[in-house]
DNA sequence: GATAGGGCTTCCTATCATGGGAAGGTCAAG
DNA sequence: CTTGACCTTCCCATGATAGGAAGCCCTATC
């Protein structure tokens, strides 16, 4: 199996699987006599682990960690599932703040006439400057 | 007002200032015989409106044009109101997408037992490969 | 067997907002 | 005049992903 049908067959782009295997995520694929990657069903399943993992949230560093666990056999399911919770509180945590901000601007919002006329009470809370003990913005997809 | 202070008074780092001037967020501080940059009380209430709209989780290309709209005082209110209630949605849309990651993360955590024993129906998820439908993953803070 | 096309390889670049740091100029207090 | 805190510019790094260029390889068709 080729990197494309590799691509196919997981749902990782070409190119993101190059990176995993630049960064050490997976091993490195074994190569054919033209340098071809060479990908085995063990690989692909490594892949989709990835895959369902990214969908799920977690950071590269927490798939490191899950899949490490993942393939130690005898690992105890106890750190698997103290990962997972810390990755559901982190979430929760981040959930929460975003509601805060969106609720904070849909009450501006809602006091907004949204017509021709400039009086706007958004634009008068945003430069009211910033306001106390307000959530602090997090970087965006 | 050096851009120490500037930085003080309107909770924006001396390095994000520089940014937001290099992108033409802000306009090019005037300069002092010694090039150093200073600032008026206009420009920091620019800083404290950029600072404000950050926090509210506004992307640097929704403020630029909140910036703009909040130097024309003849603006309609409308189109304030669209990009703020754009953004709610957006926002909204986000934090359902997370909640569902949230969600069947801790069903999955609950059927875990979190013990000495390896069996970890965690692992066993996201073995399954990406999973049908689901919320494709956003890049995180 | 030659040739066309598509796939593979590596390497470089960019994104977005932010921070770190080096090298060198400037200011204010002692 | 020295010292230390500040300013300047410039370069680099982050995380996950994508785009592209240059060049090699494989397969199918003529």
């Amino acid at each position: 199996m080729n990197i494309g049908q590799a691509a196919a067959a997981s749902g990782v782009s070409a190119k993101m699987i190059r990176y995993y295997e630049q960064i050490g995520l997976i091993r490195a694929a074994d190569r054919t006599d033209s340098n071809y990657r060479s990908f085995s069903t063990r690989d692909i399943n490594d892949l989709r682990f990835i895959k369902r993992a990214r969908s799920l949230g977690f950071s590269m560093e927490e798939i490191t960690n899950l899949l490490s666990l993942w393939r130690d056999h005898s690992r105890p399911s106890r750190e698997v599932k103290a990962i997972a919770d810390c990755h559901v509180t982190d979430l929760r945590a981040r959930i929460a703040e975003m509601r805060a901000m969106a609720d904070a601007l849909s009450l501006l919002s809602d006091g907004c006439a949204g017509d021709d006329r400039p009086d706007c009470p958004i634009l008068t809370d945003l430069a009211a400057g910033p306001s106390r003990g307000q959530a602090t913005a997090r970087p965006r997809p």
